[in-house]
DNA sequence: GTCCAATGGCTCGCTGACATACCTTTGGAG
DNA sequence: CTCCAAAGGTATGTCAGCGAGCCATTGGAC
């Protein structure tokens, strides 16, 4: 009974400690902090992360170890993001289920997402953003280019107006990003996307949802099929 | 910077007791282990929920206190549905904000979940899952309607294979669910929800995709418009 | 030059949750 | 009839994580 082993799966993915680094490492990877800024500060973020000060510490103690940030004392310090941002450590061998559920569940939310952004009436504020995410990532350099694309692809998710989504976006990258980091990343292929990705927004600024869906897929077929190739 | 707000959420919905109250709940709710269906056993259970025998069984304690189910001892024993279910207590006012959010969740991950469902190629066990939930849910009663309804959703997402999937599309109905507790559930819904159930289960056997999506985006719409009418 | 507000750094006692072990009940196998 | 395996029921010692408070450092405001 799969079924059941989708409801029974464990209450909690790890310790607090564990979940902490997580979620710190999500929001660096995934560019939402980018390098050189600073994260909020400990005891507002260990409020909203809902875990104690101590536990926060702790888990961002080991993203210093691991070189991700620096912390400085005093008024206007604070714990900022290393420039750069170290490159991940490719855990253990690609299960091929774990690809498989990656790709799929990255495909129905994204594509989603980009249906739902391209159906609702964007606020100017939305608007820039997805512009401004566009050109970033058009001018993004090799080194940054995977942050830069989560990035655009969040502010889509955002535009949605729903933060459930958001989150579940955030969730399938960067599963889908950590086998991403196991395969090289080409110029051509850089390229290529960005084409697809002004092709993807400007059916959202449109309002035009089946178009825009249509290229989101099409667009994450490309990456799918990489992964595949390198991994299989 | 509500990306901010999405990605620097709780780490943890709750203590481990509410947790895994939540998730035993959802089980029989979702009609995963129905009416006078057994739980897997305490000590099996408390390890795939990654929970001490000890908190599970607060959780279940409290889980017969609302009328949930029974714990029989000995061999062959066991915790059993009960029959009914008891009906949900439909909790505070609904916020707007979370309306929508639940809602574009659940068209983001449902109408995903049904292309990619009819994109693969289905074995015998899983189309005939597809087909026993169909009949089940045009027969049930109106005491039971949701949870079969569930039931059928949750095999449309287990047929794409991707356990994450799975999971998403059950978070989501829980969510909706909880909306819909609110308003009534009238028999022509009920008759015009199981002619377009035949034609999403239709469109995924027969594998096509694009057909597939639109019949359960539409399917989605309606309860939807129905949400929006009776809680705005 | 002095002050001070905001930040990271640290300590200690308390509680929730856990692992483990053992007890009690039940009903089929033999 | 007897036994015993499998299930729920209970007790206990340990530890991670928390809350709360205090200390140390820093750089701008005045």
């Amino acid at each position: 009974m799969p079924l059941q082993d989708a409801l029974f799966r464990p209450v909690r993915a790890g310790n607090a400690f564990e979940e902490t680094v997580e979620r710190l490492v999500q929001a660096i990877r995934l560019g939402v902090v980018g390098p050189g800024e600073r994260l909020p500060a400990e005891r507002e973020l260990a409020t909203r992360l809902g875990v104690s000060r101590v536990t926060l510490r702790e888990a961002i103690r080991s993203l210093q170890d691991a070189g991700y940030v620096e912390s400085r004392r005093g008024r206007y310090g604070g714990t900022f993001v290393n420039s750069p941002v170290p490159v991940a450590a490719p855990d253990r061998q690609v299960d091929p289920e774990e690809l498989a559920d990656a790709l799929t569940l990255r495909l129905a939310v994204e594509t989603g997402a980009a249906e739902c952004a391209a159906g609702r009436a964007l606020g100017a504020v939305e608007r820039r953003n997805l512009l401004t995410r566009l050109t970033e990532c058009r001018d993004a350099s090799l080194e940054e280019y995977r942050r830069k694309d989560s990035r655009l692809h969040l502010a889509i998710a955002e535009a949605t107006g729903s933060p459930s989504l958001t989150t579940a976006v955030a969730d399938a990258r960067m599963r889908t990003n950590a086998l991403l980091d196991r395969i090289p990343l080409l110029p051509p292929n850089l390229a290529h996307s960005n084409e697809q990705h002004e092709v993807i927004v400007t059916h959202i600024v449109a309002g035009d949802p089946e178009a825009a869906r249509r290229a989101m897929a099409e667009h994450l077929d490309g990456t799918a099929l990489l992964l595949r190739g390198f991994l299989s």
